[in-house]
DNA sequence: TGTACATCAGTGAACGCGCGTTCACTGATGTAC
DNA sequence: TGTACATCAGTGAACGCGCGTTCACTGATGTAC
């Protein structure tokens, strides 16, 4: 009787779901790390042994946290950018950038929890990582876009500092295109002559575009990684409180510095 | 009779040390937030009850420890810095960024006290805030001494992209001016015209330079804030393993991405 | 220089708390015939 | 359709541990006269 096994199955499942969003909650009001399996028990009006029927400790509890903050972010992060013309690379970056950011203002703890100092003498299991990967999927496939799209159309290689038309037009914050480096020089990714990386470097980028950009120059992997680093840098610093005495109340400076960094990939 | 006096104050003093060393080995092995006043007692051979002699509490404990981290990273990035010829702002940029980096490596734990996520249900007071904000200077002096310079030097404002001179000859990293925007197009900081900063941006952009970097541009402390996020979202990603599988050995991209934000921010 | 007193450092026991995990158990839900 | 059995969910008590903090205390170190 499959009807009945999915009755129990399904029971089983609601409840792994609840006790996930109770931690979640408790995560959420007491801060990262201090999330106890008894504490999780009482909320749900459990005794705390019986969640030994559902993770078989606290650490897979935590994995189970992991994977799901991972795939919440990712799953936005895909959704917004899919919801845009494929052809507006810039357009998904911000989307990109600006999901994450909103879902790291919405879940802090469960940002910190994923991106903030690792939990001590826990280790991250294997099973983490395709799901960690998805926001760097998202990055690499409008790189790769960006990098087919400008390869494709003959309007690269302009020599002055005017820049390409389409990157100033496109641009909505005002200050977007400021006085130092703007994408003048880079007429987008793909252009002509560069430096070729160094060898240790060099191989990375390699494995990186094979892996999430294929196709796409090793120096516009590396500068990619640049603006992936600068990205939860800036959230981090704001969630974190870094960023008080400074930018603040940081809207502005973000989506100024996303924007920034658009250049400087050479995102059209 | 001083010399009595401080003969106890200098024990105390003493002690005082051995316990701030003691809860910082205690921080290095077992991690980030398992800090515990009886842990440290025990290292010691005291009682716990002893220590509230010298804290009144763990959070105090956990406040001496933050202050003493900023502190330590903030005066080797003084030194770094103080060591060049005040000219040499690149050299100065990147031996801050180099001394910050190293610093963390080799004090992961308390780099992530410092930079990590917020202890849950610590505060930390006011009394950090000149500690903590010791890199940030070092940064705002060069960033400053970069602008007096170039406003100074009759080398500005070549609209070519082919930047000055002295950018390009600096570079001694490789690939570090590679194809995306050069510096080309910014002859350096203080350059002529630029797009005014919309309104919230440029207010905290004007508290920066004032407290920091006297006399700088907003848009060029705004790129020095984007490039002080990148330099420390990527040491603790390094730090953190989320580069595990992109840049891990992550020193050639360390160095090339610190002289790609020099670039970005315009510094000679 | 010597004595009486005050200050301070460190002790040891205790309070009250929370934690992760184990284990034998009771019932309920499902399965096979 | 009904019964005998197996599987599973949840219970409650217990183990052994660690924690921060308080408190009355003993000596040692310093101070004043």
């Amino acid at each position: 009787m499959t009807a009945s096994q999915t009755a129990r199955e399904r029971a089983r499942a609601e409840l792994t779901r609840e006790i996930k969003a109770a931690a979640r909650r408790q995560l959420a009001a007491t801060g990262a790390q201090r999330l106890s399996l008894r504490a999780v028990a009482r909320e749900l009006g459990m005794v705390s042994s019986a969640l030994y029927r559902y993770f078989p400790s606290r650490d897979d509890l935590l994995t189970a946290l992991i994977i799901d903050a991972y795939d919440a972010l990712g799953e936005r992060a895909e959704q917004a950018t899919a919801a845009l013309p494929r052809a507006d690379i810039r357009g998904r970056w911000r989307a990109c950038c600006a999901v994450v950011r909103s879902w790291a203002l919405a879940h802090p703890h469960e940002y910190a929890l994923i991106y903030g100092s690792p939990v001590p003498g826990y280790q991250a299991p294997r099973e983490t990582i395709p799901s960690a990967s998805r926001v760097a999927v998202v990055l690499g496939g409008l790189l790769a876009d960006a990098w087919t799209a400008s390869t494709a159309s003959p309007t690269t290689g302009a020599g002055t500092s005017t820049g390409t038309p389409a990157t100033n037009a496109d641009a909505d914050a005002g200050p977007g295109t400021g006085p130092a480096p703007g994408p003048g020089t880079s007429p987008g990714p793909g252009t002509g002559t560069q430096a070729p990386l160094q060898e240790p470097l060099r191989r990375q980028a390699e494995l990186v575009a094979a892996a999430i950009a294929p196709g796409v120059d090793g120096a516009a992997i590396v500068r990619a990684l640049v603006a992936w680093t600068q990205l939860f840098g800036m959230i981090s610093f704001e969630l974190f409180g870094q960023l008080a005495g400074s930018a603040d109340p940081a809207d502005a400076f973000f989506s100024y510095a996303v924007d920034q960094m658009a250049d400087f990939v050479g995102l059209p």
